[in-house]
Parts: C-alpha cells; structure tokens; sequence
DNA sequence: TATTATTATATGACTGTGACATATAGCAGA
DNA sequence: TCTGCTATATGTCACAGTCATATAATAATA
C-alpha cells in the first residue's frame, strides 16, 4: 500500500558487497540479518543485481561450486564504489530532509499522535520510506 | 538518473494542508521556500492531489475567484490527517533505517568519502532519497 | 494594441523500481 | 518419495515519478 523505499536496495547492495564478494541469496540474508532492508522480494534483488551489472557497479562469476546449487558471486568494480560514496552523501541529505519533515510536522501537531503507525499500520504500510 | 523521493511527495502535501486550507499552485510554491522538496514537478503535484482526493484525504473547491486565474482550493480530511500521522511515524522508521546504512557506511569507510555528493553529482542525483 | 510573462490547472507518453506469482534445479533429510 | 532449503531467474502488473505539451485568465511591458 505504503510507497516502498525506492531505490534504497541497490546502495544497500553495494555496501554489503563493499566487505567481501557474495551471491544473491547470501545479500538477501543479510539484508535481513542487519535490518538494513526487511522483506526483500527475490526476484526483484536478482534483477537489481543484474541491471547494476549491467551499468559497472558490480561484475559477477560462477562460483567453483562448493555444496548446493551454483552461485552467482558478485564483486564490487570501483565505479560501484564511487557511486556507493555518492549514495551515502545523497541519502544523509535525505536524513535532513527527513527531519525538517518531522521537526515541522511535531510543530504543527506538538508531540503527540506520530507514533501511531507500529500498531494501526499493516505490514505493509510499515514498510515506507 | 539517481531514483526521485519516492511517495515523500504526499507526506509534505499533507503536512502544509495541516495549517490551511490552499490550492495547487501555492502548494508548489511552499514545497520549494520550506525546501520540504526541491524542483517538484507541476503535472506530477497536480496529477497527486487528484489522486489523494480520490483516497479521500483531501476535499477540494473551486475558489470563489480573487485574481488571476480560478484556484482548485484543498482542505485535509480526518482521514487525511490519519494518514499524515501514521505518515510520520512512517518516516521516523525510515530515519532510523537511513541511519543505520550510514553507521554501517562509515563503519566500513571511516569519516572519508560521504561528502563526495555536492560537488561531484548533477542536480539530478542530489534529488535521492 | 499586441505581445509576453505569470499564475493556475491538467493530460499524454514514457521510465524505473518494486510487488506478486511462477519456474528451474541441486541437494539434504524424513 | 516427498518435503524443504538453497539459489537463480522471468513474466506481469502497479505506482509514482519525469518530461513535454495544452489550456486559460490576468498582469506587465513594448
């Protein structure tokens, strides 16, 4: 229902590959391991994976198998470092843009009512910004 | 290019109803002196108000004309500012979320590197979340 | 007077990201 | 054998945004 996070995946992405090369379904946990993204649908990690290929900020091999299916591992290229820089520097922008939101919205309705969502909120709606 | 503040649009329409009654137009002109949103997109303001009148958080009027041309003239409905506090409760989820990326990013890059943004991005890329 | 700018609302065409569903395959264990 | 987990992938759809364009009333200027 709610707006999703848009386009917070692929830094998201780019920072965890920034620690070491990984496969898809090893991001996808970690994402939720860290709490960095919640309830990351797979097909659509996969297909950001491969379309940030696509534009250089990561490139990816077949791994030499070890057990399980084969993996797709996929590395960081220093373009996608750069834009993961520029990434950072744009999303703390977006943190004080946030916050004049927030500072003028409890100046309009004091201290109460904005902490309404964790309960009457669906799940779905949780899922904003 | 870099992905657009994602439905942060409604929240901060909602936000400058909360303190009057107002048309479109002024809408637009508010988002730019709060800097709530820089460079919205007329068509896309309009196109949003509809859409949220549809949704039943705003009513509108045609103005009773001063000058100029006729004004479309939006007020909040209850349900609209229900919508606008689980809104902010919303977003104080996503501040935490941000933050939490950048914690980890500096973690990861030191202090260097995040201030890239201002000089190094076109206008486009500066508008992310 | 004619022309341009400002105010004000609106639609058409297109794009990118995400949501949901579905397909596939290898392997482990009941 | 059947179920479940790991792992990758595609198809279809919806939504909010961008860019372009249309319209009209009024104010300012040449």
């Amino acid at each position: 229902m709610g707006p999703p996070i848009w386009g917070f995946l692929q830094p998201c992405l780019l920072l965890l590959l920034a620690e070491g090369p990984q496969h898809g379904y090893s991001l996808l946990e970690k994402l939720n391991e860290q709490k960095l993204l919640n309830g990351v649908d797979v097909g659509n990690l996969y297909r950001t994976l491969r379309r940030m290929e696509g534009a250089g900020m990561v490139e990816s091999a077949w791994s030499e198998r070890g057990a399980g299916p084969n993996k797709r591992v996929y590395r960081l290229t220093p373009d996608g470092e750069g834009m993961l820089r520029r990434w950072a520097g744009a999303l703390e922008q977006r943190t004080s843009l946030l916050s004049r939101f927030l500072d003028e919205f409890h100046r309009v309705y004091g201290l109460d009512g904005a902490l309404a969502p964790p309960e009457g909120m669906n799940e779905d709606e949780e899922n904003l910004i």
